[in-house]
DNA sequence: GATGAGGCCTGTAGCGGCTACAGGGTCAAG
DNA sequence: CTTGACCCTGTAGCCGCTACAGGCCTCATC
């Protein structure tokens, strides 16, 4: 690919992404369509990558494709204040924190579950009792 | 609906569920058909019941459709030692904990992003200087 | 210039676990 | 006999990818 310009398979390799990843995303409107060369090939330019490596560190933290579109939005508008990003990074948090108390309760209701196998037979499992109705 | 057995919506009331994902459960096999009425309504019995608990008490405890399969299974071969039912709740409860770590370092990384917002203007906001390309 | 390998292209379908229709049939109360 | 609540099937959508199939492009090598 010439100078300057990134394939799409360069793109994938420079931001840990897949080939498939980066296509879903041009569909989805995240990640704008590149220019293509005269063989039909995308060639994205710098500003690609860096949109792209924005969106890979959004979805690492768990931001869903929505977030990071309202989030690459709002950092267009240089000199408006930035308290809608603290609303969806704080909303995002908070969603977070349910998780982590549910998966919590699940935790300690697994555990008290497995805590009460004798390993005996299956007739007398108390994990299937558990899960039979009352 | 006649003595003993149930409708689609009185079953759905009893066990919290859809009346949807009922019809997805059978179809993806986990509850069996029930027979029908002349009407072609579907007319549960208490087998039904007792197994569509399980099904979502499963589900409350976060198993699989897939995992929830096999302890029904289980659940049939009364005799046989229960390692096997042990075994799937153990991977599950090491399932949960991976999440449940995967998410404490998210809340940590979110939380301290958002200690960093110093509620200025979009142009200085660190947390999407965080996001941004290195 | 032919060939072959490895990329790239589009389009479509699948994952899990539902959920939400549209467009009809059934049934019981009044 | 009508009304309205229920039920039926079939299909499509959600999220965020992932995985093909069946081709086209490009470049190095002979």
């Amino acid at each position: 690919m010439d100078g300057g310009s990134l394939s799409i398979g360069e793109l994938a390799r420079a931001t840990s992404t897949k080939v498939e990843t980066i296509r879903y995303y041009e569909r989805s409107g995240i990640l704008p369509s590149p220019p293509r060369t005269s063989g039909g090939y995308r060639a994205y330019g710098p500003g690609h990558l860096a949109r792209l490596s924005f969106v890979r560190r959004g979805r690492d933290l768990g931001f869903s494709i929505e977030q990071i579109r309202a989030l690459l939005d709002l950092a267009d508008q240089r000199d408006r204040p930035c308290e809608a990003v603290d609303a969806i990074a704080r909303e995002h948090l908070a969603e977070v924190e349910r998780k982590l108390a549910d998966l919590g309760a699940l935790r300690r209701e697994l555990a008290a579950l497995i805590g009460q196998c004798r390993h005996g037979t299956v007739a007398e499992c108390r994990i299937l009792d558990a899960l039979a109705p009352a």
